[in-house]
DNA sequence: AAATGACTAAATTGGTCAAACGGTCAGATT
DNA sequence: AATCTGACCGTTTGACCAATTTAGTCATTT
């Protein structure tokens, strides 16, 4: 009962701090004040800090899943779908600091775990990308292809399109970035023989 | 005469130098060693170690286009142009070390010069794949379509394709690149109504 | 039995200072 | 006289160390 509660506390807190501070900057002792617990009932729910965070992002991309198959409609296309998905799986990251927080401490201080939790984050991206390809694939909905490549350039053409050129362009809105996305990956640049 | 003798030994020795240690680590004592003049002598014919980069980064730009240039054909068509610049522009930089040692550098110090040298080559790179995008256009050869944002997602698309690709599977070849090219930019994933 | 916080070894920080740096210029070399 | 040079200057850098902070433990309390 109590314990329960206690670890939920704990994790709240974690998710609080890694999510404001990053990873380095996240404090067993902090996270034990913010949580109202002594250190010590920390280790008693995780082995060591890494642990904890892992439990977090664990926690994130479970979520980030929920999100992405609560985008997908059965009655809409293989394309309306992948672009829903893909954009409220970004638009999730946008919206809860932890990912932010966590590029921008690998750009500024190059942490290890923080490079090693985004790769995971990735990772499940493309892996759920992958099964979402197969089955259009299995369905004949688009060409035959390797899951796995694909899922790897759809990833790398929207991580483009909405964060990279923003870098240096005006941003593009969601209805611009569904047209490139179909004009370029859907349809190709190829003049259709008419 | 000897002055231009002099300039000449002095862009070698930086060239060498820049490329082999990168921005921060090439001194200009060394420069000056490694070119068999007094150090005062550089800053006879470059303001700054900055203008010195500068020189070293115009030449490489200079090459790279070349090489582009001398890739196309104009009895090939657009895709196979496309495809045989753009590989022998990344195989160009892979070739050299000056831009490898500057992402190196990037990575490990940050070194802002590094950072604004490597994104000229981008820019440099874009600029000829948009002139190359619009002249397509004009011949019919592709749909119409934005060539500044075109260019970019072919970059980035290529960029994906050869090097991060490779960061965690195994590389892929000339022939299965053009492959993927083809597939995903040309032709598009969408099943062709047959 | 569960929770705690004082404790310890290890890592990180901030301050210091000698060494190295970019850039200059009076004098040497041609 | 024109060109080239390296000793020199003010600034920046990074190796170093003491002081602080941290992750993780465990004897004690609740």
């Amino acid at each position: 009962m109590m314990a329960i509660d206690r670890k939920v506390k704990i994790i709240e807190a974690a998710e609080q701090s890694f999510a404001s501070f990053g990873y380095k900057a996240t404090t067993m002792d902090s996270v034990a004040r913010i949580a109202n617990v002594g250190k010590g009932t920390i280790y008693t729910f995780f082995k060591n800090k890494e642990e904890l965070f892992s439990e977090i992002m664990g926690q994130f991309i479970y979520n980030l899943k929920k999100v992405a198959m609560g985008a997908i409609h059965e009655e809409d296309g293989f394309f309306n779908n992948l672009h829903g998905a893909l954009y409220r799986v970004l638009e999730f990251r946008k919206e809860h600091q932890l990912t932010i927080k966590l590029t921008q401490e690998i750009k500024e201080a190059g942490t290890v775990q923080a490079q090693e939790a985004l790769a995971k984050v990735e990772d499940a991206i493309l892996d759920f990308l992958q099964g979402f390809i197969r089955e259009a694939m299995e369905r004949g909905e688009i060409q035959t292809c390797d899951p796995k490549v694909t899922a790897f350039v759809i990833l790398k053409l929207y991580i483009a399109l909405v964060f990279d050129w923003e870098l240096r362009h005006a941003p593009l809105s969601s209805t611009e970035i569904a047209d490139l996305f179909e004009l370029y990956l859907l349809n190709g640049l190829k003049k259709n023989s008419d």
